[in-house]
DNA sequence: TGACATTTGCAACAAAGTTGCAATCTCCAT
DNA sequence: ATGGAGATTGCAACTTTGTTGCAAATGTCA
């Protein structure tokens, strides 16, 4: 069977809600990261403004999403898969892929992200690597 | 001599003016990337927060600033180096680091961005890796 | 089922970014 | 050096995005 929005809400010691519900198999049923406003068009006439932008901030706080900045001034957000938090600490580690033609944004997690040496006196904690360029469908 | 902002505007053929050599001295003067609110506060006496918005964008077209997204949906920007642009195509290749503590974005030019291969179909055009940490102010 | 805590929607607000237009400034040819 | 064409700026009005407080509605668990 098919994992379900309700499913992840336990996991994560959520209350069960309409929206949280709703907005996590949207999530479940795309193939691609989401923006604030992709959410917002799928479910304004559901549910109100305000609560998106608060259950994606509990999504976040939980670790069932993760955010992806891009260079268009634009976060959006993917799915975490369960591996993705280690020891209470979020950990992502795979590379993300900004389509320039499409604007499309997926997590390419068969992609890991390499490692760099900081110099002097920087400690790392954390990498994000976006890569740009042209997904499958819009290669000319 | 030290590089003017007039010396960078002559060479992107652009016209001079008050604002535009301004902004660039405040690049040229600040050892880390600037958000649009960072000059907005240091010049939004002298000039309109909408001339601020294009003279960013702007230099963004003509490669003379390239912009860095970060997690806290905030982007900022930083000054290109002369080899930045490639044949007409802007092209940085260092990683950029941001502290957890002070918020501080600044370019390790000397880190160089280390390449991956991508799986079949995507075609690959610009890396941006941007990496989290404590930097060397801030280290306990 | 019922009480309690959590979550939601609404309203009002603050901040960030955009657009059109008239006034001003730059640049270049004379 | 000057004048005019074209680029740039400031202003005002607006849209979009994100935040906060509070009362009503909903979910959880005994």
């Amino acid at each position: 069977m098919k994992k379900q929005g309700a499913d992840i809400l336990k996991q994560s010691a959520l209350s069960i809600t309409a929206s949280r519900k709703d907005i996590l198999d949207i999530f479940l049923a795309s193939s691609s990261a989401l923006a604030h406003q992709d959410i917002e068009l799928k479910c304004s006439d559901k549910f109100d403004r305000v609560t998106i932008y608060r259950t994606l901030q509990t999504f976040l706080d939980k670790g069932i999403i993760h955010s992806i900045p891009t260079t268009e001034n634009a976060v959006k957000y993917a799915l975490c898969k369960d591996e993705c938090i280690v020891s209470g600490h979020h950990h992502d580690n795979h590379v993300h892929f900004l389509c320039d033609a499409c604007g499309i944004t997926i997590c390419l997690e068969e992609v890991v992200v390499p490692q760099v040496k900081l110099p002097k006196g920087y400690s790392l904690k954390d990498i994000n690597m976006v890569v740009n360029g042209t997904c499958k469908k819009c290669k000319a």
